[in-house]
DNA sequence: GCATTTACATCGTATTACGATACAATTCAA
DNA sequence: TTGAATTGTATCGTAATACGATGTAAATGC
């Protein structure tokens, strides 16, 4: 009778009208840094996805020597996608390609100067901006993982 | 002669190696769960965008009577992309268009049957992937947005 | 009632990620 | 060591889609 019997982990939950609302909410909080973002990019003359490609580089958990295939994992995007968007920020002057020294295939990506200067003038945007408006998403999105 | 003069809201901030990687891991998170989330609704016969209307129309905040401006607002895009989207969701057999009643001009997006059984699918699978891996995006948000 | 504004529609364009394919360097095995 | 398999990057045509510019109809304001 009761309508949720638990005899083994329930994959089909009910959602209610709160539910959508807050996962809506989320989408929008989500949104809303994304286009933040986007237009702080354009702003300092880069899409989107040369920012977030530096940030990736400059960022990335293995410290330096991020190759094309470290770049298309950690945005997850395919290998000939990244490579793409390396020779637009090669066109750009915001990296180079570096012959890789234990294995010829590799391909190193290396900011430039000008590539650091960006990154760090946006890094610090994003942060005060998560700071100013992060918590929406942050406060939804714990609130959605908390299972209520 | 100290570094961080306090004289206004310093707009200047050190960004450490530790924020890059912070912010890094904060945008790898996104990407996750985007990349879930549009796997999810590729399986379901749905584009990411399709997917997000039918929540925004379902979740909006002003509960019901979704206009093609609303939609266009709460996704961050602009009207006319709005009405492409719209349209293709028509076509899919997933939104219908009614005409508005206090304002003739407006066009009420409402869902299908089928397009509320598809979004209640993919709510569920979507509250179940932020319990289970919502926890490092929103750890990283908050820890950013704390200021450390 | 007419100008202005608002809401939606249409169309051509540009961006970009992708699949398919290719090629060079490395690794592995016999 | 040679050749097959694998790995890392490159190239190219294609498709999807958001956008700006522009247009049209309904509503609003004076």
């Amino acid at each position: 009778m009761s309508p949720q019997p638990s005899s083994k982990p329930v994959k089909r939950r009910v959602i209610r009208d709160a539910d959508y609302k807050a996962l809506a909410a989320f989408r929008y909080a989500l949104r809303q840094f994304l286009v933040f973002s986007e237009a702080a990019a354009l702003a300092a003359g880069l899409t989107a996805q040369q920012h977030q490609a530096l940030l990736a580089i400059k960022g990335h958990p293995s410290g330096d020597q991020v190759t094309i295939g470290d770049l298309a994992e950690r945005l997850l995007i395919r290998h000939n996608s990244a490579v793409e968007l390396v020779n637009r920020l090669v066109s750009a002057g915001l990296v180079t390609k570096v012959e890789g020294r234990q294995d010829r295939r590799q391909v190193i990506v290396v900011l430039t100067g000008e590539a650091e200067a960006i990154l760090d003038t946006l890094s610090a945007s994003h942060l005060d901006e998560l700071r100013r408006s992060g918590a929406p998403m942050t406060e939804i999105a714990a609130l959605l993982a908390g299972g209520v």
